[in-house]
DNA sequence: CACATCACG
DNA sequence: ACGTACGTGATGTGT
């Protein structure tokens, strides 16, 4: 039984959502999933549920053998010892149309069944809006995690999604969104720790790493990256400094394995000091038994000097725990410096949410351009790096326009 | 409860 | 030759 106290602090902060909004796309996503389902069963050549994996992988792979006409060989998974029919492998199934019907479907099945269907439920009754749980001891690498519902993965990537984001809005008439993201903060902490020529100079310029990886991806010139493209090379860059191989990359980019070999060895050489970075974190990791990031934080990794599939898991960790988890840190100090802030400063400003390099705020109009400034300043200064932090902050009257 | 899939950083 | 970015949580299927 929550005490008084508890319940006040939960009536002031969380997130409010328009209800009505979701109940309007509801309706829209169930007529559009209806007609999908339709031309899913006309390719297909009979009704089946198209939930079940195991009833789609024979109608892909048995009845319709669409994999022999393209080229695929998909990954083998452990359900039937069949084929995956994760997006990855449809996205190569195009010599039917079935393949792009079930992407479609899942993208509308899963945005309804997991958010639009499912926030309103969260909603408490006496404060009108949604109390998730951030929990701090969850994570390996000290970040949050939220729960009940998860706030921290409100879609946000494609179109559809982003009409999900449109329905987070301030608690009242007179309130804002304030949104501040630091900017590739898991990156500048990489610059931190390899001082990178290439990246330290990016970042002194205030540049985007992501944008000229994808200019070289795609070979073309900077100002020709779309917002895709970006999307696709930011997934290479953290794939890579992460350790992904060849085999993903090519998945990624779609292209072969030789390809994603020679661009893996360009990327290295380009810059050099990550692979070094990288050799580093696994030598300390072996070494002393855990991965630990900028202010001491340990994970432990007794797999680290094992063989096989857990080792290869623990190296992956060793590099990535340093990073992720510092970035962190940060953004937690910098929640402790707003919050103090906030109550010294009697502001009626809530801090509502945390998203790992992003922070939420409920504002009232009036404190609008203090909130602004002083969260920006208080996230860029928490701490001096190699390089800079930057921190982009939006204002709106949704989550989607404060971003 | 395990698995596959997919939403986010 | 093996396995091959990391960190989470929610959903539906199927045992």
């Amino acid at each position: 039984m929550p005490t008084a106290e508890v319940l006040s602090t939960i009536e002031q902060n969380g997130v409010r959502i328009d209800v009505a909004g979701l109940e309007k796309i509801s309706e829209e996503f169930e007529e559009r999933l209806k007609a999908l389902s339709d031309r899913i069963y006309e390719a297909a050549e009979e009704t089946f549920n198209i939930n079940s994996i195991i009833e789609l992988q024979s109608i892909l792979y048995d009845k319709l053998e669409i994999h022999k006409q393209c080229k695929v060989k998909p990954k083998k998974i452990k359900l039937g010892n069949k084929m995956s029919t994760d997006e990855e492998t449809l996205e190569k199934m195009q010599a039917h149309p079935l393949p792009e019907l079930i992407l479609q479907y899942r993208e509308l099945n899963k945005l309804k069944n997991t958010y639009v269907d499912q926030l309103p439920a969260f909603v408490n009754p006496d404060s009108n809006r949604i109390h998730s749980s951030f929990r701090q001891t969850v994570a390996a690498t000290g970040r949050l995690a939220s729960d009940n519902p998860n706030l921290q993965n409100i879609p946000i990537r494609t179109e559809e999604g982003r009409r999900i984001r449109h329905v987070f809005i301030p608690s009242n008439d007179n309130h804002v969104l304030v949104s501040a993201d630091y900017s590739q903060i898991e990156l500048r902490v990489v610059a931190h720790f390899s001082k990178d020529p290439t990246f330290m100079a990016a970042y002194r310029q205030n540049l985007d790493i992501h944008a000229l990886t994808a200019a070289t991806i795609f070979e073309v010139p900077e100002d020709g990256v779309t917002r895709e493209m970006r999307a696709k090379a930011k997934e290479v860059n953290f794939g890579l400094i992460y350790r992904m191989g060849p085999e993903r990359l090519s998945l990624i980019t779609h292209t072969s394995k030789t390809e994603a070999k020679g661009f893996i060895e360009r990327y290295f050489q380009k810059y050099a000091t990550i692979h070094t970075l990288q050799e580093h974190f696994l030598k300390q990791a072996r070494k002393q038994g855990y991965a630990q990031t900028l202010m001491g934080r340990r994970r432990y990794l007794p797999a680290i000097n094992g063989r096989g599939l857990h080792r290869r898991m623990a190296e992956g960790a060793a590099v990535n725990t340093p990073i992720q988890g510092t970035a962190a840190e940060i953004i937690k100090l910098a929640m402790s410096a707003i919050q103090k802030r906030l109550q010294r400063e009697r502001l009626k400003t809530k801090m509502i949410l945390s998203v790992h390099d992003e922070l939420v705020f409920d504002t009232p109009h009036h404190e609008e351009e203090i909130i602004v400034s002083l969260v920006k300043q208080e996230m860029e200064q928490v701490i001096t790096l190699e390089v800079p932090l930057v921190v982009d902050v939006g204002v709106g009257a949704n989550w989607l326009e404060a971003h």
